[in-house]
DNA sequence: GCACCCATTGTTAACGTTCACAGTCTCTTT
DNA sequence: AAAGAGACTGTGAACGTTAACAATGGGTGC
């Protein structure tokens, strides 16, 4: 093979020579610079068009200093969550003009974090969303390399940082009082994970609906987001007496205790009604449809790019905005107004 | 110092002066080259330790021509096989020291593939994803940007480039003739859009091992992967006379099925046995827990980027690679015997 | 007719790194 | 003692783009 068989791609240069100008001409031309007459203009676009050229944006991020690429920083994309909320990021980037470079965390530890947004510093990423649903992520924002704008998606709110989160407090407040004003005397909670600032606000805001009615508040029972323990919960809740209303910290745990009360011949909502939340597509389709709390995740992922923009385009990253999505309560067949 | 107090960050330059050596020096110590002296490499750490230096790898990316950033296409990311896979991918990139710029398709047609490779070709990537379960999208690899590696997921076998995918042929064999299997005469099918590579080869399965056994061929219903157009082939196929055993081309349609037959008093396997496809995490606690033959995306997302880095380090395309996954049978509860 | 302005184009110098090569120094070997 | 081989370090030139400024030419106002 010959050396000059190993042809490079063609350069600004090239073009520059094909159509008879200067580089920086080309560069006009593709940057839509005003100045540029008309003939010149097509005959250099008939350049790039002959030669096949495309520009080389690692050369012009390295003089402009801008790569015109954000990061993100997730956990487990797999979740119907953090996929949502990642897709939602993706669209409003690339439509704003944006690449988008994804890390996706599968343990998330402060080191971790760092680790990741040291990487993102490196290769000269614009800005940064970090979804950062457990505490010790938010606690890892602590540390962020400087001169980055970062806005968090589920974050902590006492940070130093912009956020954007759904209102995990009213969402749980809807839902129990939903229960409650079927006529039940309690409802009962099966939570997630105890790292998660998503699970703590929904035990919050149960808790606050259930004070303010004066109702007895039960222990909640745990679990870590999977359908699994979600089914082990529902077999507990099945053999206590007294159960007739549980509030459920996610969907699929919902499913898995739909499952557990169905084998254990619990009636829902005849016996026991249950509330979900997040409102996954197939909730709708649930034995019986679930009634359920809606996060806009799209909505967040949306939101999180509006205010790193607003961030990145003043450059004062000291704003530290909240950006607070509400939740929507959906009825549906799994709860029931109490028989007496 | 200067009275600009918008300080940059600092560079190699600078780290060389603090530590008394060359640019140059910096860069080996960076890179670990082996000739450096102890005392002189201890003095450059503590002078980047100092300066809190970080390599700017868009200069680095331009000199060498390697970005170390591989660029991923997909559909849908909502969506769990799409997402499990680029979770994969992402994984086995971030391990091989690879960053991951992705772009996720809201509508895959020819089009806006082309303009996705030329994204990333123009963001130098150096090598290309592209998760491509749908005819038009592998149609779209034909005209790919020259000099970039590129696998295809799920992609046509036909098509110009390496292919790592699920043998969906396979699957939907080994679903259709475990229905045989438990006697039933025929199996009927809720097949996925017309478009998709995977719900023709889901078809193609289907049909084999019904030929092969000489039964009767049924037309497939219509579906959308939905939850709701699954729902909607469960009404039609509880009104036919004779239907005893549904083969549901993916489990989100199958959830679909199994609610309209619970509403139609149909009981499942009771009366019609049911198999779906995918293994969702879900699938395990549906009512009744699911029948379905498991795909292992993560491992497809792994294979693509071994496939990948393979064909980087060669630097042939030619190669043109086919991985085949073997799909993996899961036997659970919305099958039984037909009673006679 | 002269100075001036504006549109258009070209020239040169960054940006921050790695590569290729040239030194310098020390230690062996003959 | 001279020469050669390593080990280590420095120098200058890329990489392909944009920014800053200079240069050209034709019109305009007086």
């Amino acid at each position: 093979m010959s050396p000059s068989q190993e042809r490079r791609s063609p350069v600004m240069a090239d073009v520059a020579r094909v159509a008879g100008v200067s580089h920086q001409t080309v560069s006009r031309v593709l940057n839509d610079h005003p100045n540029v007459r008309d003939e010149t203009r097509t005959r250099v676009l008939a350049a790039i068009d002959q030669l096949g050229y495309r520009r080389n944006l690692v050369a012009r991020a390295l003089v402009t200093r801008h790569s015109r690429t954000l990061g993100v920083v997730s956990f487990d994309t797999t979740l119907y969550g953090p996929a949502s909320t990642v897709y939602g990021i993706e669209q409003a980037a690339r439509a704003a003009g944006y690449f988008v470079s994804i890390v996706s965390l599968r343990t998330i530890d402060r080191a971790g974090v760092r680790d990741a947004l040291g990487y993102l510093a490196e290769q000269g990423v614009d800005g940064i969303v970090v979804v950062a649903p457990q505490r010790s992520a938010a606690l890892a924002l602590a540390d962020l390399p400087v001169g980055i704008p970062v806005v968090a998606v589920e974050g902590d709110h006492d940070g130093d940082v912009s956020v954007v989160s759904v209102d995990q407090v009213e969402g749980a407040r809807l839902a129990t009082e939903h229960l409650l004003g079927l006529g039940h005397e309690t409802v009962w909670h099966v939570r997630g994970p105890s790292d998660w600032l998503e699970a703590e606000g929904r035990v919050e805001g149960w808790r606050a609906a259930l004070s303010a009615a004066g109702r007895a508040i039960p222990d909640p029972v745990a679990g870590d987001w999977s359908p699994r323990s979600g089914y082990r919960a529902g077999q507990r809740l099945a053999e206590m007496a007294g159960v007739t209303a549980v509030f459920v910290a996610n969907d699929q745990m919902a499913l898995g205790l739909l499952r557990a009360f169905a084998e254990a011949g619990v009636d829902v909502p005849g016996r026991i009604s249950v509330v979900g939340f997040d409102d996954i597509p197939e909730s709708e389709f649930f034995s019986p449809p679930l009634t359920t709390v809606r996060q806009d995740f799209g909505a967040v992922g949306r939101y999180s790019i509006d205010l790193l923009l607003g961030q990145m385009e003043t450059g004062r990253d000291g704003s530290r905005e909240r950006l607070v999505v509400p939740p929507q309560f959906k009825a549906r067949a799994s709860t029931s107004r109490v028989r007496r």
